[in-house]
DNA sequence: TCTTAGATGTGACATACATCACACGAAATT
DNA sequence: AATTTCGTGTGATGTATGTCACATCTAAGA
């Protein structure tokens, strides 16, 4: 591991920065202290970021790649909680908050470069810039909408319209994942899925 | 609609300083800024709080009483996105946070009485105290937090075990609300629900 | 008090979906 | 290049659940 100042670093906090900025825009000053709460990572495909029983040291922002977040039922059967891409942030976030052992495990669908970010460092983010808490409060907030939004699509539509909702949402997304995993995103077999699209 | 400083306002007040103080405490000072930031309404069984294409103007905190809040699809049928009952916050946030139309309505399952804050006040309490922004993102994470583990519980169970879980989380919800409406959150039709009963 | 609307249970039937099984081509691994 | 694994499609079959229908009981309203 390794602080983000290098060559790669100035791409990963160009990146970062852009992201914030699409919510509150910082000085020069204020993005030297926000970066250097991070740390940065890469994993290569197939690696496990968080394994379900470690401890979750981080939460993780994207810089480039995929991961899926998945938990693993009783009867060993995996279901996708959620992707994660370029420009998301993604961990086992009961964990992460709460200290507690994952119960759920993220992996690498491609090679995945993030940016590492501790408790200890959210926090001190929090206190020391308030702007960082305007920003994770909004990122709270639109993710909670965002999963409200997922809730109301299991609701109200069936399999194939909430494939299609998808597939209209995150076109990429389909070229990037095998069916499979959408299917168990959607909450249907890979059989039913494959049905639906001819 | 009334200032929250009469006889009432003393009991909702001290309602909600028992809920910021769960995760925060405040000084007295502190709770008198806060407060001036709500004001107090009353419904009755029945009444609706906000209604499909409305404009959403407040954030409701629930001091007593019983809401659900729903989306009516294309075939007029009704679906639960949730239930609200005291010390909790509802609305549709969606359009609260982003001024657009209500997609949803907001309904007395109960007479209720609510503490209202608007969005410009929500965003002063922000502003004017930091406290109440780390506030806020500790609800909207612990939201956010509560709707995954809501899709997990999708993913993951049939709907006897949904049934079931809830039953376990919010026992009390079984007894203040019909059965009709339960199968509704759950995403079965009623007939279901009664069969799983049985 | 009478009447109506709401809540709940249950049977009959249709259907969406899961599961098991197998096939085949593409990609990864050796 | 040979071999294995992975991704995908598709048939057969069982099951969970939706939908329609009707009965009963309770609560609310006139």
């Amino acid at each position: 591991m390794q602080k983000i100042l290098n060559n790669f670093g100035v791409i990963m906090q160009a990146n970062l920065r852009e992201h914030i900025e699409k919510i509150i825009p910082v000085t020069d000053e204020e993005f030297d202290f926000i970066s250097s709460h991070f740390t940065s990572r890469k994993f290569k495909k197939h690696q496990f970021i968080i394994q379900e029983g470690d401890a979750v040291q981080y939460s993780y922002f994207v810089i480039s790649g995929l991961l899926k977040l998945v938990y693993t039922d009783a009867s060993a059967k995996q279901h996708i909680v959620s992707f994660a891409m370029e420009d998301w942030w993604e961990s086992d976030f009961y964990a992460f908050y709460t200290k507690t052992k994952a119960t759920m495990s993220l992996e690498c669908l491609e090679d995945t470069e993030v940016l590492c970010c501790s408790l200890e460092d959210y926090k001190k983010l929090c206190d020391g810039l308030q702007k960082m808490e305007r920003f994770f409060l909004e990122k709270a907030t639109f993710g909670f909408l965002g999963s409200q939004r997922r809730i109301l699509s299991w609701l109200t539509s069936n399999s194939k319209e909430r494939y299609e909702q998808l597939l209209k949402q995150y076109p990429m997304l389909m070229q990037r994942v095998p069916k499979s995993l959408i299917a168990s995103y959607l909450g249907v077999s890979r059989e039913t899925l494959s049905r639906l699209s001819s």
